[in-house]
DNA sequence: GTTCTAGAAC
DNA sequence: GTTCTAGAAC
């Protein structure tokens, strides 16, 4: 490797050399494919911008910053004889002042893919000895190192050692201030850079980094939304600096490391400057300028897991990081992304454990890949918020809690796995709970206690609800299957799917919407009160398509269904509700029955109507979320052959030959609910609840 | 004769 | 999902 010595100072024949020759020669050098070692002070953006210009698409521009205490600058300018530029004794102390006045340390955003800071002599000597100890086909970690968050440009008491200077130097207060007046011709307009770059924060220097991965958990993440998803820069960055924050404020082990692409990012600058306003600890979090799917062997990060900026349908492709990550991943990327989840809901996230045939494994160590959607401004994107920013703020904040909530999950639950208990290619997913996120997060959790309180755990679903039809057990061992495969929908059966995508052409249609879920009156209830929760995520049809990212939502469209069952029965205390999905559903978009089980309708008019509602077609609400917790996805019986079934009572179980016999037999039968319904899948009136539960 | 079901059509 | 209706069941 060839580093010839392009300075300023040395370029003319070891005369004084001028920048345009200093440009001209680097320019050369690096055409020719050689390595370029400018030695300048260029402590301002502007002189060593054409610099970096030359680098272009090609090299890589890195800065060795000399950040030497101002007092050691000045004394050794002093003490220098010799000096090419003529510049030493007291005329070189007063220069040095004026330059550290005007000294703006580099940033990445200038173009520099790494820059390292010496505050001292072995500083300078690791710089040069991993510059020297370099082969062909080497590279060094992007990056900021070695930065320290003071801000000394001027010595203190300068102005004393100056003085001192006067008579030793020969150099008078005046000539000072004249030779700084010579030198800065342009010191107005300087001031008044000074003065916006007090207005303006994002031209004052970023944070100091001294960022190291000593062991501990690290999970790189690209900026979310703000790429293709053009949601806005500087409020993104408030965003993820206030999620850095508090997540590293809960967690004392881990590191963060956000990542774009681009040495000039914006998003860097903006995050690091935020991050350094909110004094966020610069050894625990970081920014990173490369791949982010090569950090670990490019950057030497050894960053465990990283997270993708991907779309609602978790495919490969688009562009951006979900483009490189899919890429890198490979088909086993795919595949093992594919069985966690189909989709994604906008501010939520799906961990995949990353399959040891992938090279993101295998060339990076990465264990396991989070996929998380935020908020779209795009209108070219499906979701677009249309620059409702108060929404887009709460999904992107969303967004990031799921995104750290689930790193933090991944730690945990390897913290309590032995190192080899990797799992393989195809094996089950991820056992990993995903984080409920947004505003009915506590009401969610409250369900989730509530589940757990109440026992019987999902997969054993079936075991427990011991059916008292032997048809109906049969039909049961034979017949368990899942419907993972998308089905075609005919043309009647859009409805609920156009309302969810399209509610504001429908308002007066609906009781209640979040941006969740509508909820509408059943259009022919099969009992006294009849509602839907109908789910408003695209692509999201029956129960097949439920994966574990979609438990936040199911969660809350639990929760908003009892909220609408407690009012019910509050308005009649006389009904018991029961919240479940068909295993089959004729209408797509997943919607949750909440319905009251008197059966009193005159829209009940058959066979599969009836056991639509009274047979393990029709699937508990907190079953199926159990279960999905358990197993990652929901299991089903064959729904044609349970539609089929005999016509039974569903309080005493006796059977009827036809649907007037069997109503007529219910308006009046007294027997309690069997008490496989119990353990929270009935809704009673609270001020009849109690007596409820000694019925059975 | 009426009641009810089940399959086709939408 | 519903509606319609032929035909089975009574």
């Amino acid at each position: 490797m060839a580093i010839p010595l392009s300075s300023a100072d040395t370029i003319a024949n070891g005369k004084a050399g001028t920048k345009a020759q200093c440009l001209k020669s680097a320019a050369e050098a690096l055409k020719e494919g050689k390595n370029v070692l400018i030695d300048r002070c260029n402590l301002e953006l502007e002189q060593r911008s054409e610099f970096v210009k030359l680098c272009g698409a090609q090299a890589d521009a890195h800065a060795v910053v000399l950040d030497l205490p101002a007092r050691l600058c000045i004394s050794r300018s002093v003490k220098r004889t010799g000096h090419e530029g003529n510049l030493q004794g007291g005329k070189a102390a007063a220069v040095v002042n004026r330059m550290l006045q005007k000294k703006e340390p580099p940033k990445q955003s200038e173009g520099f893919s790494r820059i390292v800071f010496c505050q001292n002599e072995t500083d300078v000597r690791n710089a040069v000895d991993s510059y020297s100890s370099l082969g062909l086909f080497d590279s060094l970690a992007s990056g900021i190192f070695g930065q320290k968050n003071l801000d000394n440009k001027v010595q203190q008491g300068i102005m004393k050692f100056l003085k001192k200077l006067d008579t030793v130097g020969n150099v008078s207060q005046d000539t000072f201030k004249s030779e700084c007046k010579d030198l800065s011709p342009e010191s107005v307009k300087e001031k008044e850079d000074r003065k916006d770059k007090q207005i303006n924060p994002l031209l004052q220097k970023p944070i100091f980094s001294d960022f190291h991965c000593n062991g501990a958990p690290t999970l790189a993440f690209p900026s979310i939304s703000t790429s293709d998803f053009q949601f806005n820069q500087d409020k993104a960055s408030d965003v993820i600096v206030d999620a850095v924050a508090n997540f590293l404020s809960k967690d004392d082990k881990v590191r963060l490391i956000l990542v774009d692409l681009s040495p000039k990012s914006n998003m860097l600058s903006l995050v690091r400057f935020k991050a350094s306003k909110k004094n966020v600890d610069t050894k625990r979090f970081s920014t990173y300028a490369g791949d982010i799917t090569r950090i670990n062997t490019e950057g030497q990060l050894k960053c465990n897991v990283i997270a993708n900026a991907t779309n609602w349908r978790l495919k490969p492709g688009g562009g951006g990081v979900n483009a490189a990550i899919f890429g890198a991943g490979g088909k086993a990327l795919e595949i093992a992304t594919k069985k966690q989840a189909e989709t994604i809901s906008p501010g939520t996230s799906v961990v995949v454990t990353i399959p040891t045939t992938s090279p993101l494994y295998q060339r990076e160590g990465f264990t396991h890949v989070i996929h998380v959607l935020g908020p779209n401004m795009n209108p070219q994107r499906p979701n677009c918020l249309q620059n409702d920013y108060v929404k887009g703020f709460k999904i992107l904040h969303d967004a990031y809690n799921s995104l750290f909530e689930n790193f933090a999950s991944v730690i945990r639950s390897k913290n309590s796995e032995k190192e080899d208990d990797r799992v393989s290619e195809g094996e089950h997913c991820e056992s990993v709970k995903i984080s409920a996120v947004g505003s009915a997060e506590n009401q969610a959790s409250h369900v989730e206690q509530k589940i757990k309180r109440e026992g019987s755990h999902a997969s054993d679903r079936k075991k427990k609800c011991i059916p008292h039809v032997h048809d109906e057990e049969e039909v049961q061992k034979s017949s368990k299957t899942a419907h993972s495969t998308k089905r075609s929908w005919p043309s009647w059966s859009h409805a609920l799917h156009e309302l969810a995508m399209n509610p504001e052409k429908h308002k007066e249609s609906y009781l209640e919407i979040s941006d969740d879920y509508v909820i509408v009156n059943d259009r022919y209830p099969k009992a006294k009160r009849h509602i839907l929760v109908i789910a408003r995520l695209p692509g999201l049809d029956c129960l097949a398509d439920l994966r574990c990212n979609h438990l936040p939502l199911l969660k809350k469209m639990h929760v908003v269904g009892l909220k609408w069952a407690e009012k019910f029965t509050n308005d009649d205390p006389s009904l018991v509700f029961r919240l479940g999905y068909h295993s089959a559903p004729s209408m797509r978009q997943l919607h949750l029955h909440v319905i009251s089980q008197d059966f009193e309708s005159s829209h009940l008019k058959n066979r599969k109507h009836w056991n639509s509602f009274n047979t393990l077609f029709f699937c508990d609400s907190v079953d199926i979320i159990k279960e999905i917790e358990a197993n990652g996805l929901a299991s089903m019986d064959d729904y044609e052959k349970l539609l089929s079934l005999e016509l039974r009572c569903h309080h005493c179980k006796s059977a009827h030959p036809n649907i007037p016999r069997l109503k007529s037999h219910i308006a009046s039968c007294k027997a309690p609910f069997p008490i496989q319904l119990q353990n929270g899948r009935l809704v009673f009136s609270s001020t009849r609840s109690s007596a409820a539960a000694c019925d059975t």
